[in-house]
RNA sequence: CGGGGUGUAGCGCAGUCUGGUAGCGCGUCUGCCUUGGGCGCAGAAGGUCGUCGGUUCGAAUCCGGCCACCCCGACCA
Protein backbone atom coordinates (compact mmCIF):
# COMPACT_ATOMS: atom_id res chain seq x y z
CA UNK A 1 0.00 0.00 0.00
CA UNK A 2 2.83 2.62 1.05
CA UNK A 3 4.63 1.70 -2.18
CA UNK A 4 1.78 2.59 -4.94
CA UNK A 5 0.91 5.26 -3.36
CA UNK A 6 4.67 6.23 -3.46
CA UNK A 7 5.07 5.30 -6.96
CA UNK A 8 1.66 7.31 -8.09
CA UNK A 9 4.05 10.55 -7.19
CA UNK A 10 5.57 12.46 -9.57
CA UNK A 11 9.39 11.65 -9.86
CA UNK A 12 11.05 14.80 -9.22
CA UNK A 13 8.56 14.40 -5.90
CA UNK A 14 10.46 13.89 -2.39
CA UNK A 15 8.51 14.16 0.71
CA UNK A 16 9.74 16.99 3.17
CA UNK A 17 9.65 14.38 5.91
CA UNK A 18 12.77 13.30 4.20
CA UNK A 19 14.46 16.15 4.71
CA UNK A 20 14.69 15.23 8.33
CA UNK A 21 15.86 11.76 7.69
CA UNK A 22 19.40 12.45 8.09
CA UNK A 23 19.03 13.10 11.85
CA UNK A 24 19.35 10.38 13.87
CA UNK A 25 16.84 8.29 15.75
CA UNK A 26 18.31 9.90 18.81
CA UNK A 27 18.33 13.46 17.47
CA UNK A 28 14.95 13.13 17.24
CA UNK A 29 14.53 12.25 20.82
CA UNK A 30 16.54 14.88 22.09
CA UNK A 31 15.04 17.29 24.35
CA UNK A 32 15.49 20.93 23.06
CA UNK A 33 18.19 22.48 24.34
CA UNK A 34 18.38 25.44 27.48
CA UNK A 35 20.32 27.92 25.02
CA UNK A 36 17.98 27.45 22.03
CA UNK A 37 14.89 27.69 24.07
CA UNK A 38 14.39 27.57 27.30
CA UNK A 39 10.84 27.56 28.02
CA UNK A 40 10.26 25.02 25.73
CA UNK A 41 12.91 22.47 27.37
CA UNK A 42 11.56 23.21 30.55
CA UNK A 43 7.62 21.75 29.23
CA UNK A 44 9.16 19.38 27.30
CA UNK A 45 11.52 17.95 29.88
CA UNK A 46 8.66 18.12 32.16
CA UNK A 47 6.58 15.81 29.80
CA UNK A 48 8.63 13.46 28.23
CA UNK A 49 10.18 12.90 32.59
CA UNK A 50 6.48 12.28 32.92
CA UNK A 51 6.28 14.23 35.39
CA UNK A 52 2.72 16.85 34.58
CA UNK A 53 0.30 16.44 32.18
CA UNK A 54 -2.13 19.54 30.88
CA UNK A 55 -5.63 18.41 32.06
CA UNK A 56 -8.36 19.45 30.03
CA UNK A 57 -9.34 22.16 32.48
CA UNK A 58 -6.96 24.94 31.28
CA UNK A 59 -4.43 25.97 33.72
CA UNK A 60 -4.88 22.71 35.48
CA UNK A 61 -2.28 20.11 35.33
CA UNK A 62 -2.28 15.92 36.08
CA UNK A 63 0.97 15.35 38.03
CA UNK A 64 2.61 11.96 37.09
CA UNK A 65 3.89 9.59 39.98
CA UNK A 66 7.21 10.85 38.98
CA UNK A 67 6.39 14.27 39.57
CA UNK A 68 4.14 13.38 42.51
CA UNK A 69 7.01 11.31 44.04
CA UNK A 70 9.22 14.64 44.15
CA UNK A 71 5.94 16.21 45.78
CA UNK A 72 5.79 13.72 48.50
CA UNK A 73 9.93 13.72 49.19
CA UNK A 74 9.10 18.09 49.70
CA UNK A 75 6.05 17.11 51.86
CA UNK A 76 8.17 14.63 53.75
CA UNK A 77 10.96 16.99 54.89
CA UNK A 78 8.93 19.96 55.24
CA UNK A 79 6.06 18.44 57.50
CA UNK A 80 9.28 16.90 60.02
CA UNK A 81 10.54 20.79 59.69
CA UNK A 82 7.43 21.97 60.70
CA UNK A 83 6.20 19.22 63.59
CA UNK A 84 10.22 19.76 65.04
CA UNK A 85 9.78 23.52 65.18
CA UNK A 86 5.74 22.67 67.36
CA UNK A 87 3.51 22.84 64.45
CA UNK A 88 0.57 20.48 63.92
CA UNK A 89 -1.62 19.66 61.27
CA UNK A 90 -4.79 20.06 60.61
CA UNK A 91 -7.21 20.85 57.42
CA UNK A 92 -10.25 23.41 56.90
CA UNK A 93 -12.70 23.04 54.01
CA UNK A 94 -11.97 23.86 50.49
CA UNK A 95 -15.39 26.21 50.34
CA UNK A 96 -15.19 29.74 52.33
CA UNK A 97 -18.54 31.62 52.43
CA UNK A 98 -17.78 34.63 50.49
CA UNK A 99 -18.76 36.95 52.98
CA UNK A 100 -15.48 35.46 55.19
CA UNK A 101 -13.36 37.26 52.40
CA UNK A 102 -15.06 40.84 52.21
CA UNK A 103 -14.35 40.81 55.74
CA UNK A 104 -10.62 41.78 54.77
CA UNK A 105 -10.70 45.01 52.89
CA UNK A 106 -7.70 44.85 50.95
CA UNK A 107 -7.41 40.79 50.92
CA UNK A 108 -10.64 40.61 48.72
CA UNK A 109 -10.18 43.50 46.40
CA UNK A 110 -6.80 41.57 45.72
CA UNK A 111 -7.98 38.13 45.58
CA UNK A 112 -11.17 39.20 43.52
CA UNK A 113 -10.13 38.62 40.29
CA UNK A 114 -8.12 34.87 40.73
CA UNK A 115 -10.99 33.88 43.12
CA UNK A 116 -13.68 31.28 41.55
CA UNK A 117 -17.06 30.87 43.07
CA UNK A 118 -19.30 28.75 43.29
CA UNK A 119 -23.10 30.03 42.41
CA UNK A 120 -24.95 26.79 42.08
CA UNK A 121 -25.44 24.16 44.53
CA UNK A 122 -27.80 21.71 45.50
CA UNK A 123 -29.57 22.15 41.83
CA UNK A 124 -30.08 25.85 43.03
CA UNK A 125 -28.69 29.14 42.17
CA UNK A 126 -27.34 30.10 45.82
CA UNK A 127 -28.65 33.55 47.00
CA UNK A 128 -26.37 36.81 47.12
CA UNK A 129 -24.63 36.62 50.47
CA UNK A 130 -24.85 32.85 50.66
CA UNK A 131 -22.18 32.34 47.77
CA UNK A 132 -18.89 30.03 48.47
CA UNK A 133 -15.38 30.61 46.70
CA UNK A 134 -13.48 27.73 46.23
CA UNK A 135 -10.02 29.01 48.72
CA UNK A 136 -7.14 31.26 47.28
CA UNK A 137 -5.79 30.78 50.87
CA UNK A 138 -7.35 29.74 53.98
CA UNK A 139 -6.68 32.95 56.72
CA UNK A 140 -10.47 33.63 56.50
CA UNK A 141 -11.72 30.48 57.54
CA UNK A 142 -8.87 29.28 59.54
CA UNK A 143 -9.67 32.59 61.75
CA UNK A 144 -12.80 31.37 61.52
CA UNK A 145 -12.29 28.60 64.01
CA UNK A 146 -8.71 29.86 65.55
CA UNK A 147 -11.74 32.44 67.42
CA UNK A 148 -13.13 29.61 68.89
CA UNK A 149 -9.72 27.80 69.82
CA UNK A 150 -8.35 30.61 71.41
CA UNK A 151 -9.43 31.76 74.86
CA UNK A 152 -6.57 32.65 76.93
CA UNK A 153 -2.89 33.43 76.61
CA UNK A 154 -2.39 29.73 77.97
CA UNK A 155 -3.57 28.76 74.57
CA UNK A 156 -0.64 30.60 72.91
CA UNK A 157 0.95 29.78 70.69
CA UNK A 158 -1.04 28.18 68.65
CA UNK A 159 0.54 26.35 65.30
CA UNK A 160 -0.95 25.06 62.96
CA UNK A 161 -0.05 23.86 59.41
CA UNK A 162 -2.52 22.46 56.69
CA UNK A 163 -1.43 20.38 53.37
CA UNK A 164 -4.13 21.21 51.05
CA UNK A 165 -4.82 22.19 47.45
CA UNK A 166 -6.06 26.07 46.63
CA UNK A 167 -7.47 27.62 43.21
CA UNK A 168 -5.88 30.78 41.96
CA UNK A 169 -7.17 31.50 38.53
CA UNK A 170 -4.44 32.67 36.49
CA UNK A 171 -4.64 33.88 33.20
CA UNK A 172 -1.08 32.35 31.81
CA UNK A 173 -0.76 29.49 33.64
CA UNK A 174 2.56 27.26 32.99
CA UNK A 175 3.08 23.39 34.54
CA UNK A 176 4.23 23.56 38.07
CA UNK A 177 5.42 27.09 38.01
CA UNK A 178 1.59 28.97 37.90
CA UNK A 179 -1.08 27.04 37.81
CA UNK A 180 -4.71 27.41 38.66
CA UNK A 181 -4.96 24.80 40.77
CA UNK A 182 -1.84 23.80 42.81
CA UNK A 183 -0.81 22.16 45.93
CA UNK A 184 1.04 23.47 48.87
CA UNK A 185 0.94 24.18 52.57
CA UNK A 186 0.12 27.13 54.74
CA UNK A 187 1.37 27.43 58.06
CA UNK A 188 -1.00 29.65 60.03
CA UNK A 189 -0.36 30.09 63.54
CA UNK A 190 -1.23 33.03 66.87
CA UNK A 191 0.78 34.78 69.13
CA UNK A 192 0.65 36.08 72.30
CA UNK A 193 2.76 39.58 71.23
CA UNK A 194 4.33 41.12 68.29
CA UNK A 195 7.68 40.05 68.63
CA UNK A 196 6.54 36.32 68.68
CA UNK A 197 4.66 36.53 66.00
CA UNK A 198 7.36 38.39 63.90
CA UNK A 199 10.10 35.67 65.11
CA UNK A 200 7.65 33.08 64.13
CA UNK A 201 7.70 34.74 60.43
CA UNK A 202 11.34 34.36 60.07
CA UNK A 203 11.72 31.69 62.04
CA UNK A 204 9.56 30.46 59.09
CA UNK A 205 11.42 31.72 56.76
CA UNK A 206 15.10 30.16 58.13
CA UNK A 207 12.87 26.82 57.81
CA UNK A 208 12.24 27.72 54.02
CA UNK A 209 15.61 28.84 53.52
CA UNK A 210 17.55 25.70 54.49
CA UNK A 211 15.11 23.38 53.01
CA UNK A 212 15.59 25.02 49.75
CA UNK A 213 19.78 25.19 50.22
CA UNK A 214 20.74 21.86 52.30
CA UNK A 215 17.79 19.65 50.61
CA UNK A 216 17.30 21.45 47.42
CA UNK A 217 20.48 22.41 46.56
CA UNK A 218 18.83 25.50 45.57
CA UNK A 219 20.53 29.07 47.15
CA UNK A 220 17.98 31.52 47.71
CA UNK A 221 18.13 34.90 49.22
CA UNK A 222 16.23 35.34 52.20
CA UNK A 223 14.56 38.98 52.61
CA UNK A 224 11.61 41.17 52.79
CA UNK A 225 8.95 42.32 50.19
CA UNK A 226 8.67 45.70 48.94
CA UNK A 227 4.35 47.03 49.94
CA UNK A 228 3.26 46.45 46.76
CA UNK A 229 4.67 42.61 46.75
CA UNK A 230 3.26 42.14 49.88
CA UNK A 231 0.53 39.66 50.88
CA UNK A 232 -3.01 41.25 50.74
CA UNK A 233 -3.66 41.79 54.60
CA UNK A 234 -0.03 41.04 55.65
CA UNK A 235 1.35 43.92 57.38
CA UNK A 236 4.60 42.41 56.33
CA UNK A 237 6.04 40.01 53.31
CA UNK A 238 9.22 37.73 53.68
CA UNK A 239 10.36 35.72 50.53
CA UNK A 240 13.03 33.38 49.73
CA UNK A 241 13.92 34.24 45.83
CA UNK A 242 16.05 31.71 43.72
CA UNK A 243 17.65 32.13 39.96
CA UNK A 244 16.63 30.05 38.12
CA UNK A 245 19.23 28.95 34.76
CA UNK A 246 17.69 31.11 32.63
CA UNK A 247 18.45 33.69 35.10
CA UNK A 248 15.00 35.08 35.85
CA UNK A 249 14.17 34.78 39.73
CA UNK A 250 11.46 32.89 41.05
CA UNK A 251 9.85 33.19 44.42
CA UNK A 252 10.46 30.09 45.95
CA UNK A 253 8.29 30.83 49.34
CA UNK A 254 6.52 33.25 51.73
CA UNK A 255 6.34 34.08 55.22
CA UNK A 256 4.31 36.91 56.51
CA UNK A 257 3.59 38.80 59.78
CA UNK A 258 0.08 39.60 59.73
CA UNK A 259 -0.23 41.66 62.48
CA UNK A 260 -4.21 41.42 64.47
CA UNK A 261 -5.43 42.14 60.89
CA UNK A 262 -7.30 38.94 60.26
CA UNK A 263 -7.99 39.04 64.15
CA UNK A 264 -9.55 42.02 64.17
CA UNK A 265 -11.88 40.93 61.26
CA UNK A 266 -12.95 37.95 62.88
CA UNK A 267 -12.80 38.81 66.30
CA UNK A 268 -9.96 36.38 67.21
CA UNK A 269 -8.87 37.86 70.72
CA UNK A 270 -7.51 36.29 74.33
CA UNK A 271 -7.59 37.07 77.63
CA UNK A 272 -4.27 37.98 78.78
CA UNK A 273 -2.04 37.87 81.95
CA UNK A 274 -3.51 40.55 82.87
CA UNK A 275 -6.89 40.03 82.29
CA UNK A 276 -7.34 42.03 79.67
CA UNK A 277 -8.76 41.08 76.20
CA UNK A 278 -6.42 41.69 73.42
CA UNK A 279 -6.00 40.46 69.84
CA UNK A 280 -3.72 37.97 68.57
CA UNK A 281 -0.94 38.14 66.65
CA UNK A 282 -0.47 35.98 63.62
CA UNK A 283 1.67 34.87 60.86
CA UNK A 284 1.36 32.54 57.80
CA UNK A 285 3.71 30.84 55.55
CA UNK A 286 3.64 28.59 52.70
CA UNK A 287 5.29 26.55 49.41
CA UNK A 288 3.84 25.11 47.11
CA UNK A 289 4.02 22.52 43.91
CA UNK A 290 6.24 25.34 42.12
CA UNK A 291 9.18 23.98 44.03
CA UNK A 292 8.84 21.11 42.07
CA UNK A 293 9.28 23.78 38.99
CA UNK A 294 12.26 25.19 40.85
CA UNK A 295 13.97 22.14 41.44
CA UNK A 296 13.89 21.43 37.49
CA UNK A 297 14.63 24.69 36.36
CA UNK A 298 17.52 25.11 38.85
CA UNK A 299 19.16 21.79 38.26
CA UNK A 300 18.25 20.09 34.99
CA UNK A 301 20.66 20.05 32.10
CA UNK A 302 19.76 19.20 27.96
CA UNK A 303 19.60 15.31 28.71
CA UNK A 304 16.72 15.24 31.11
CA UNK A 305 15.77 15.99 35.00
CA UNK A 306 18.47 16.06 37.32
CA UNK A 307 17.43 16.10 41.51
CA UNK A 308 19.35 16.44 43.90
CA UNK A 309 19.73 13.10 46.52
CA UNK A 310 18.55 14.03 49.31
CA UNK A 311 15.10 14.53 47.53
CA UNK A 312 15.58 12.05 44.84
CA UNK A 313 12.59 9.34 44.35
CA UNK A 314 15.21 6.73 43.24
CA UNK A 315 18.73 6.93 44.01
CA UNK A 316 20.57 4.52 42.00
CA UNK A 317 19.42 2.25 38.72
CA UNK A 318 21.16 -0.59 37.63
CA UNK A 319 21.52 -1.76 34.43
CA UNK A 320 22.26 -5.36 33.49
CA UNK A 321 24.04 -5.82 30.53
CA UNK A 322 24.85 -9.28 28.83
CA UNK A 323 23.51 -11.32 25.80
CA UNK A 324 22.47 -14.39 26.84
CA UNK A 325 20.79 -16.09 29.55
CA UNK A 326 24.34 -17.70 30.80
CA UNK A 327 25.56 -14.22 30.71
CA UNK A 328 22.76 -12.58 32.84
CA UNK A 329 22.04 -15.04 35.26
CA UNK A 330 25.02 -14.28 37.30
CA UNK A 331 24.78 -10.64 36.35
CA UNK A 332 21.44 -10.45 37.41
CA UNK A 333 22.09 -12.41 40.76
CA UNK A 334 24.70 -9.72 41.39
CA UNK A 335 22.80 -6.88 40.85
CA UNK A 336 20.47 -8.29 43.14
CA UNK A 337 22.80 -9.01 46.19
CA UNK A 338 24.19 -5.64 45.26
CA UNK A 339 20.75 -3.57 45.69
CA UNK A 340 19.89 -5.28 48.89
CA UNK A 341 23.37 -3.82 50.00
CA UNK A 342 22.54 -0.74 48.81
CA UNK A 343 19.03 -0.37 49.92
CA UNK A 344 20.44 -0.77 53.33
CA UNK A 345 22.23 1.53 53.20
CA UNK A 346 19.26 3.84 53.14
CA UNK A 347 19.12 4.14 49.46
CA UNK A 348 16.18 3.83 46.69
CA UNK A 349 17.26 1.04 44.45
CA UNK A 350 15.91 0.25 40.88
CA UNK A 351 17.00 -2.75 38.75
CA UNK A 352 16.51 -2.70 34.94
CA UNK A 353 16.34 -6.17 33.77
CA UNK A 354 13.66 -5.66 30.77
CA UNK A 355 15.48 -7.75 27.90
CA UNK A 356 13.80 -5.61 24.97
CA UNK A 357 15.84 -2.42 25.04
CA UNK A 358 19.22 -2.07 24.91
CA UNK A 359 21.41 -0.56 27.21
CA UNK A 360 22.23 2.79 25.30
CA UNK A 361 18.29 3.06 25.11
CA UNK A 362 18.51 2.55 29.55
CA UNK A 363 21.14 5.08 29.77
CA UNK A 364 19.46 8.01 28.42
CA UNK A 365 15.84 7.16 29.66
CA UNK A 366 16.96 7.71 32.82
CA UNK A 367 18.99 10.65 32.82
CA UNK A 368 15.51 11.95 30.87
CA UNK A 369 13.61 10.65 34.44
CA UNK A 370 16.37 12.21 36.45
CA UNK A 371 17.90 8.72 38.66
CA UNK A 372 20.87 10.34 40.42
CA UNK A 373 23.16 7.27 39.56
CA UNK A 374 23.43 4.87 37.52
CA UNK A 375 25.24 1.04 38.04
CA UNK A 376 26.30 -0.68 35.04
CA UNK A 377 26.62 -4.31 35.60
CA UNK A 378 27.90 -7.01 32.81
CA UNK A 379 29.91 -9.89 32.30
CA UNK A 380 33.41 -8.10 32.26
CA UNK A 381 32.60 -6.52 35.45
CA UNK A 382 31.67 -9.72 37.00
CA UNK A 383 35.13 -11.10 36.24
CA UNK A 384 36.83 -8.08 37.67
CA UNK A 385 34.10 -7.85 40.58
CA UNK A 386 33.64 -4.41 39.53
CA UNK A 387 30.49 -2.66 38.87
CA UNK A 388 30.36 0.85 36.47
CA UNK A 389 29.13 4.37 38.68
CA UNK A 390 27.80 7.52 36.74
CA UNK A 391 26.63 10.49 38.37
CA UNK A 392 24.09 11.75 36.83
CA UNK A 393 25.11 15.41 36.84
CA UNK A 394 28.76 14.95 35.01
CA UNK A 395 27.93 11.53 34.05
CA UNK A 396 31.75 10.38 34.26
CA UNK A 397 32.10 6.92 34.28
CA UNK A 398 33.82 5.38 37.40
CA UNK A 399 34.63 2.03 37.63
CA UNK A 400 34.27 0.50 41.30
CA UNK A 401 35.51 -2.58 42.67
CA UNK A 402 31.49 -4.63 44.11
CA UNK A 403 33.11 -4.27 47.50
CA UNK A 404 33.61 -0.61 47.57
CA UNK A 405 30.19 0.28 45.71
CA UNK A 406 27.65 0.81 48.65
CA UNK A 407 30.47 3.02 50.41
CA UNK A 408 31.07 4.67 46.81
CA UNK A 409 27.37 5.07 46.20
CA UNK A 410 26.81 7.00 49.29
CA UNK A 411 30.16 9.03 48.86
CA UNK A 412 29.15 9.85 45.26
CA UNK A 413 26.10 10.84 45.96
CA UNK A 414 26.82 13.07 48.91
CA UNK A 415 29.38 14.79 46.55
CA UNK A 416 26.83 15.33 43.81
CA UNK A 417 24.32 17.26 46.58
CA UNK A 418 27.00 19.53 47.88
CA UNK A 419 28.27 19.90 43.84
CA UNK A 420 24.64 20.52 42.34
CA UNK A 421 24.39 23.58 45.56
CA UNK A 422 27.88 24.82 44.21
CA UNK A 423 27.02 24.69 40.86
CA UNK A 424 23.56 27.11 41.35
CA UNK A 425 25.48 29.38 43.66
CA UNK A 426 27.91 30.11 40.76
CA UNK A 427 25.24 30.68 38.56
CA UNK A 428 23.40 32.89 40.57
CA UNK A 429 27.07 34.71 41.80
CA UNK A 430 28.23 35.56 38.19
CA UNK A 431 24.94 36.63 37.26
CA UNK A 432 24.61 38.92 40.28
CA UNK A 433 25.31 42.53 39.68
CA UNK A 434 25.53 45.98 41.85
CA UNK A 435 23.87 49.05 39.13
CA UNK A 436 24.23 52.75 39.69
CA UNK A 437 22.55 54.17 36.78
CA UNK A 438 19.03 53.42 35.26
CA UNK A 439 20.58 53.04 31.86
CA UNK A 440 22.64 50.59 33.55
CA UNK A 441 19.68 48.82 34.95
CA UNK A 442 18.25 48.95 31.63
CA UNK A 443 21.03 47.84 29.81
CA UNK A 444 21.83 44.37 32.41
CA UNK A 445 17.92 44.26 32.63
CA UNK A 446 18.09 40.46 31.08
CA UNK A 447 21.48 39.17 32.96
CA UNK A 448 20.24 38.04 36.34
CA UNK A 449 20.05 39.81 39.73
CA UNK A 450 20.39 43.87 39.58
CA UNK A 451 20.80 45.05 43.28
CA UNK A 452 20.06 48.95 42.78
CA UNK A 453 19.04 52.17 45.06
CA UNK A 454 15.78 52.96 44.68
CA UNK A 455 13.91 55.61 46.60
CA UNK A 456 11.08 53.05 48.21
CA UNK A 457 8.16 54.85 46.24
CA UNK A 458 5.49 52.53 44.64
CA UNK A 459 5.74 54.78 41.91
CA UNK A 460 9.11 54.58 40.44
CA UNK A 461 8.67 50.72 40.89
CA UNK A 462 6.02 50.84 39.00
CA UNK A 463 7.87 53.13 36.64
CA UNK A 464 10.69 50.51 36.36
CA UNK A 465 8.51 47.50 35.73
CA UNK A 466 6.46 49.11 33.15
CA UNK A 467 9.51 50.43 31.36
CA UNK A 468 11.73 47.51 32.50
CA UNK A 469 9.79 44.67 32.99
CA UNK A 470 11.91 44.43 36.05
CA UNK A 471 10.35 43.60 39.06
CA UNK A 472 11.25 43.99 43.22
CA UNK A 473 12.37 40.52 44.41
CA UNK A 474 13.57 41.08 48.15
CA UNK A 475 15.62 43.22 50.26
CA UNK A 476 18.40 40.58 51.44
CA UNK A 477 19.31 40.44 55.46
CA UNK A 478 22.51 39.33 53.85
CA UNK A 479 22.91 42.31 51.42
CA UNK A 480 24.49 45.28 53.88
CA UNK A 481 21.95 48.29 53.41
CA UNK A 482 24.28 51.76 52.78
CA UNK A 483 22.45 54.80 51.50
CA UNK A 484 22.39 56.12 48.34
CA UNK A 485 20.49 57.80 45.47
CA UNK A 486 17.25 56.17 43.74
CA UNK A 487 18.63 55.22 40.24
CA UNK A 488 15.39 56.31 38.87
CA UNK A 489 14.86 59.81 40.68
CA UNK A 490 18.35 59.92 42.53
CA UNK A 491 16.32 60.60 45.44
CA UNK A 492 17.88 59.11 48.43
CA UNK A 493 18.01 55.36 49.25
CA UNK A 494 18.46 53.77 52.59
CA UNK A 495 20.01 50.80 50.83
CA UNK A 496 19.99 48.62 47.37
CA UNK A 497 17.07 45.98 46.78
CA UNK A 498 17.13 42.79 43.70
CA UNK A 499 15.55 43.86 40.71
CA UNK A 500 15.07 41.04 38.70
CA UNK A 501 12.72 39.57 35.85
CA UNK A 502 10.67 36.45 37.61
CA UNK A 503 8.24 34.16 36.99
C1' C B 1 -9.43 40.60 26.88
C1' G B 2 -5.83 42.29 22.67
C1' G B 3 -1.84 40.46 18.88
C1' G B 4 0.19 35.95 16.48
C1' G B 5 0.03 30.59 15.61
C1' U B 6 -1.75 25.47 15.52
C1' G B 7 -5.69 21.54 15.36
C1' U B 8 -4.52 15.04 10.39
C1' A B 9 -2.91 7.55 14.23
C1' G B 10 -0.46 7.26 21.23
C1' C B 11 3.61 11.29 20.08
C1' G B 12 6.03 14.54 16.24
C1' C B 13 4.70 15.92 11.41
C1' A B 14 3.72 15.97 5.68
C1' G B 15 -0.43 16.42 2.52
C1' U B 16 -4.30 22.01 2.07
C1' C B 17 -1.84 26.80 -2.43
C1' U B 18 -3.64 23.49 -7.49
C1' G B 19 -10.56 19.21 -4.48
C1' G B 20 -10.56 12.73 -6.54
C1' U B 21 -11.61 9.70 -0.27
C1' A B 22 -4.92 9.89 3.82
C1' G B 23 0.79 9.23 4.37
C1' C B 24 5.91 9.50 6.84
C1' G B 25 9.03 9.02 11.32
C1' C B 26 8.86 7.48 16.32
C1' G B 27 6.05 4.49 19.57
C1' U B 28 2.79 -0.06 20.07
C1' C B 29 1.86 -5.54 18.86
C1' U B 30 3.98 -10.54 16.69
C1' G B 31 8.30 -13.34 15.22
C1' C B 32 13.50 -13.75 14.56
C1' C B 33 17.86 -11.23 15.99
C1' U B 34 20.61 -8.07 19.29
C1' U B 35 22.51 -5.96 24.31
C1' G B 36 29.09 -1.66 27.49
C1' G B 37 25.38 5.25 24.75
C1' G B 38 18.70 5.80 22.10
C1' C B 39 20.23 -2.19 17.72
C1' G B 40 18.61 -4.76 13.04
C1' C B 41 15.13 -7.45 9.78
C1' A B 42 10.15 -9.05 8.48
C1' G B 43 5.05 -8.56 9.33
C1' A B 44 0.66 -6.24 11.78
C1' A B 45 -2.75 -3.15 14.34
C1' G B 46 -4.15 1.93 14.73
C1' G B 47 -7.30 8.06 12.00
C1' U B 48 -15.74 9.98 11.46
C1' C B 49 -8.44 14.79 9.15
C1' G B 50 -11.07 19.79 16.15
C1' U B 51 -16.42 20.85 15.38
C1' C B 52 -20.95 22.62 12.89
C1' G B 53 -22.74 24.32 8.42
C1' G B 54 -22.08 25.84 3.09
C1' U B 55 -20.13 25.17 -2.19
C1' U B 56 -19.37 20.66 -5.31
C1' C B 57 -20.81 14.64 -8.74
C1' G B 58 -16.94 14.49 -5.01
C1' A B 59 -13.92 18.28 0.65
C1' A B 60 -8.33 17.02 5.20
C1' U B 61 -8.03 20.48 0.94
C1' C B 62 -12.41 25.95 -1.03
C1' C B 63 -16.05 29.42 2.01
C1' G B 64 -18.41 30.80 6.81
C1' G B 65 -19.50 30.10 12.11
C1' C B 66 -17.94 27.89 16.60
C1' C B 67 -14.52 25.27 19.97
C1' A B 68 -9.82 23.93 21.95
C1' C B 69 -4.73 24.44 22.73
C1' C B 70 0.14 27.04 22.29
C1' C B 71 3.21 31.61 22.07
C1' C B 72 3.55 37.21 23.14
C1' G B 73 1.17 41.21 26.62
C1' A B 74 -2.10 42.69 31.16
C1' C B 75 -2.58 39.18 36.60
C1' C B 76 0.22 35.99 39.91
C1' A B 77 2.91 31.55 44.87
Amino acid sequence: MTRSCALRRPPWYAPPAMADDKKTKADNLKLPTRTENFSEWYIELVKRAKLADNSDVRGSMVIRPNGYALWENVQRVLDKMFKDTGHQNAYFPVLIPESYLAKEKKHVADFAPQVAVVTHAGGKALPEGERYVIRPTSETIINRSFTNWVQSYRDLPLLINQWANVMRWEMRPRLFLRTTEFLWQEGHTCHETEADAQAETLKMLEVYKTFAQDFMAMPVLAGQKTESEKFPGADRTYSIEAMMQDKKALQAGTSHMLGQNFAKMFDTQFQGRDGQKHYVWQTSWGVSTRLIGALIMTHSDDAGLVVPPKLAPTHVVIIIIGRTPEERGPVKAKAEALAADLRKSGLSVLIDDDETKGPGFKYAEYELRGVCLRAELGPKDLEKSQCVLVRRDDRKKEFVPLADAVTKANAMLEQMQKDLYAKALALRDSNTFEVNSYDELKAKAEDGFLLAHWDGTPETEKRIKDELGLTTRNRPFELKQEPGKCVVTGNPSAGRIVFAKAY
